[in-house]
Parts: C-alpha cells; sequence; structure tokens
DNA sequence: CTAAGTGCAAAATGTTTGCATACTT
DNA sequence: AAGTATGCAAACATTTTGCACTTAG
C-alpha cells in the first residue's frame, strides 16, 4: 500500500486530462481505451487498469462497480481536493440502468450515522445505491 | 420480464433448501456448484446460474454485487416473506473484504429518504455500502 | 404431447499478469 | 545507471449461450 513509485509518465497524464475533460461522466476502462485509440495516443490496456486503479487509490478518480458483468466506471473527482466536499451519491436504476449523481446533505448523514453507530467508516466514492429511477417506477413501461 | 413458466424443478427445489439452510450467509455462485458436488447431487452450472437469477426474481434470494471481480453473492431472504420485513444492509469492508449484515432502522429511512426527496425507490437487497470496518479502521494494519 | 428446464461445453467479457523494452529520476 | 512504468499477448475467472436431451404440466 506504500510501493507507489509514481513516475510522471505521460500516459498518467493523458489519463488524468481525459478524466479532468470528463469530469461529471462515467468512464470505464473500455471508454478510456477506444477514446485513447481514435485520438492516436494509444495506451495499452493494460497501463491503463493499472493506471486507473492507481489514480483511485490517489483520489483523483472514483470507481463504481455496476453490476459485476457491465465493466466497472470511474470519474473524476479533483486532484488535490478531497472528496469530502462534493460527497458525491450514485444511485443506479436496475430498469433502465441509469446511473444518477446525487448530492445530499441528508445521505451524508447515513455516513456520520454507519461511523458513529456501527464503526464503519462508508466510502461515498464506490457506494452505488440499487433501486428503480423516478421515470422507471412512474412512467410505467419502459425501454 | 414474465416468460417465467416456473416449473417445479428438483434442482430449483434443491437450490432453495440450500439457501434456506444457509440463511444469512453469503453465497456464490461457485459455492453453490462446490457444494452440490460434494453432495453428489450435481446440478449443471448454467442451471444453477439461470435458477439463481430466477430465484433473486421471485424475491427467494438476494443477490449482492460486490465489486466485479469478486463472484457475486447470493443469501436467502425467504419465500413467501417479502424483503421490507428485514430490510437487511451489506456493508463491505474495503480492506478486509468482509461482508458485513446490518440491521438498522436509521438506515432504513434513507430508503424512504430516497423516494420522498428524489423519486428513487431504493433496493436495499442489491445495495452494498463501502467502506472500513471497524476492526480495519481502529485496529490499525491488518490482514 | 408440448413447452420448459437441464446439462455439457464452448463462447464472451472484463480484468489481471508475465516479461522484455522504454522511460523517469 | 537503477528502478519503474509500459505494452503486448496470453491467462484468468465469472457469467452467458447454443443445442440436444430430459422432465413437468
Amino acid at each position: 500500500m506504500s510501493t507507489r513509485a509514481n513516475y510522471k509518465t505521460k500516459q498518467k497524464e493523458i489519463l488524468i486530462e481525459y478524466f479532468k475533460k470528463t469530469s461529471g461522466e462515467h468512464i470505464t476502462a473500455g471508454d478510456v481505451c477506444e477514446h485513447l485509440r481514435s485520438k492516436g495516443s494509444t495506451i495499452g490496456q493494460a497501463t491503463v487498469y493499472r493506471q486507473l486503479e492507481r489514480l483511485v487509490d490517489e483520489g483523483i478518480i472514483g470507481k463504481y462497480i455496476i453490476d459485476g458483468v457491465t465493466p466497472a466506471c470511474f470519474e473524476y473527482i479533483g486532484e488535490g481536493v478531497h472528496a469530502d466536499e462534493k460527497m458525491c451519491f450514485h444511485c443506479k436504476c436496475e430498469k433502465c440502468g441509469k446511473l444518477i449523481h446525487m448530492h445530499c446533505e441528508e445521505l451524508e448523514g447515513i455516513g456520520e450515522h454507519l461511523y458513529e453507530h456501527h464503526g464503519f467508516t462508508l466510502n461515498p466514492m464506490r457506494t452505488v445505491f440499487y433501486g428503480i429511477c423516478e421515470e422507471c417506477a412512474g412512467g410505467g413501461t419502459q425501454a
């Protein structure tokens, strides 16, 4: 957990740039590879995965596991900034598959509750709420 | 979503029995196959996966996605009973990998909150909270 | 008898790993 | 120069799928 040499490589820069640019979007490892390929600045997928993992560790991006079949997706968080400031939660609709961002103070409370009452330090970055989104629930039948 | 003939097959019975018996435990598809193999009543893994999916649909078992690499795990919920009664949440420790059951009324509140304020119908069955468990956080260095 | 479920094995997919090479410091 | 990151391709693990056969209704 500390064997992090952290060289400043071109590939890492590119990845960070890409995530910074797509801030707010959910990017999969595949998306990254594809995007890079189309940009000419190809990066081996092994490197992509390795750097992604590292960037998550460094808190630069967040990783969200959707369902284990669908590839995990990543999202820019910030470089120096700490996530506490945004505390962004995610909700995944089980019907339409949509991933919803959610900024909510009430929800932030659960983090505290979990800590105070259960000794569990919640990582909102990785936690995804599953359920049915408004459209799918109310709307009725959907795609 | 309704092409469910639902025959009463031996395999299905066996699976339900197994989950009923292991109520409270987290079982992976692999666990099921392995267990069955050792019991002599082998069931093709394709069937296991297919039935597991079905049982989840029927609300007999719940499915929990852990990290996308680790196999998904399942857990008995009940046959006639509806999950609302137990509202069991799960917390996954990112360090030791432990999956913690959690019965908590406070947390149940978030379901309501999500619905009332965000129109999102939470599925506690599939939602897993990620973070660091008490032992790993307080204890210090761990396995 | 007909439709549905089963089982085998192969396929598909996302992610990880080994090793030689290129690059950072 | 020494150590790290990269890249390719093969390896892995889990889950899905095709198809012939068996079973439930």
